[in-house]
DNA sequence: CTTCCTACTTGATCCGGATCAAGGTCCGAA
DNA sequence: TTCGGACCTTGATCCGGATCAAGTAGGAAG
């Protein structure tokens, strides 16, 4: 199969899906931008299930395009840590592996742009921009996973929480594009427990925290998701990180 | 298990220096070897010494030729985690960035193969293959500070130090080619507080972990450095981790 | 409306690892 | 040889977060 170049702008399909936004256009060569685009297919997870078991034969890679996944692992006791939070526009998969090394699940409903492992890294050999998008891409996650592990092996309970909100409202704004002025609000796209996973902590612990923050002030917030930053400035004094250094420089 | 090319003479430069093997050599391009080589040159940095700084701008990238280097990230209250260890053979630093995101120590006396950044970027684009390797190490490390971010988030000190020496134990066979049979016995190439950075513990935790193992019979100890394994199974059990998925699979 | 269920909150208690403190051991320098 | 310092061990106590337990809020189905 071949694209059919009905295109009038190159970005239009760069909207419409993110791997090819992030691992293609970074110089936007539009031939093999079509080449690819014509090779894409979605699959749409609902919220809850899981889209691949670790240790899995996984033949696809995929972009998120909506919707929240998470990476997690397992002990045999039950013992859980999310390892990573995927969002619109995060890829998954590896090109060069077959199995999956952690369980992807859809904490919303999620919607994937994938292609078939095997087209995607033929389409890696021949352009070579591809590969080094995702090394860059690749190298930024590492850098993500060992900030994480400050977090995880450093920080009080009170710094973990106001560090995850810091990251939601910061990735919640760029999508937005908006400045940091005026009260950032946002709805919380995860669960206490979720929360917990990811932060290594217990969902008590998490409900604590959080009632914490709003009593000093910190947060406010209506309902039990909806979060409202009345001073940015204050939680990030709160998450124990250098003040513009780090997460927000 | 990954095959061995089989050659006589491209595997002389390989043997000097781990980056040329590591991220050239999976197909042995020996015309591009050859070039490489050229262009590398040594540096070593004394046990204790810091190669580079968080933020600093990094001009190179290299791979540990001998010894062994930290990565390290601290908090301005001094609370420090490591977040990668580096030895022989390992990357460092990242084509694309120009800012160093991480401490890197040397631990003990550390000997560098370096290459410019520039020239080493300029290789990759003219190499895709040398991009592709670096994609393959960056994705296996991502999956091993992951795989940290459960033991930093979900394991008790005990199962923390256990698999610790688990991971030394299973570079070490490696690098010595050993089977799994006979007593292993091996060297802590790092300090109590060293590790009790990696493992996001205080050192009097893991000085008293390390006691319980002894007292255990898990493990058994001459001087305060020189570890024996009398029994790799009962030491993988205490890890917390599967059977034998996962790290020894 | 009631019922049920999931997500969350809050309280009481416990415990693993941190913290504080006091040695011990080894090694290199004077 | 003694001294000083880095590294390690062990004991006593403390505390943050886990665990156990009870109850609340709110949405969906009947």
């Amino acid at each position: 199969m071949r694209a059919q170049p009905q295109v009038t702008t190159p970005h239009i399909q760069c909207e419409d899906c993110p791997i090819l936004h992030r691992a293609v256009c970074a110089k936007c060569e539009t031939d093999e931008l079509q080449e690819l685009d014509a090779l894409k297919y979605y699959r749409t997870v609902p919220a809850g299930h899981t889209v691949v078991w670790s240790g899995d034969e996984m033949d696809f890679v995929a972009s998120i395009v909506s919707g929240i996944a998470t990476l997690t692992q397992t002990m045999e006791d039950g013992r859980t840590q999310m390892v990573g939070l995927l969002l619109p526009s995060d890829f998954v998969g590896r090109p060069g592996r077959s199995e999956a090394a952690f369980d992807v699940t859809a904490t919303t409903d999620v919607t994937l742009c994938c292609f078939r492992k095997k087209t995607f890294e033929e389409m890696m050999m021949r352009t070579p921009r591809i590969g080094q998008r995702l090394l860059e891409m690749t190298l930024d996650e590492l850098d993500a996973a060992r900030e994480w592990m400050l977090l995880l092996g450093r920080k009080t309970a009170r710094e973990k929480i106001a560090t995850l909100l810091a990251i939601i409202v910061r990735r919640d704004a760029s999508l937005r594009l908006m400045g940091k002025d005026g009260p950032l609000e946002f709805d919380l796209p995860l669960t206490r427990e979720a929360m917990a996973d990811y932060l290594g902590l217990t969902l008590e612990t998490v409900s604590r925290q959080i009632s914490a923050l709003r009593k000093s002030g910190v947060i406010e917030l209506k309902g039990k998701r909806h979060i409202t930053i009345p001073d940015l400035d204050r939680l990030l004094e709160e998450t124990g990180d250098d003040a513009d250094g780090g997460m927000f420089a």
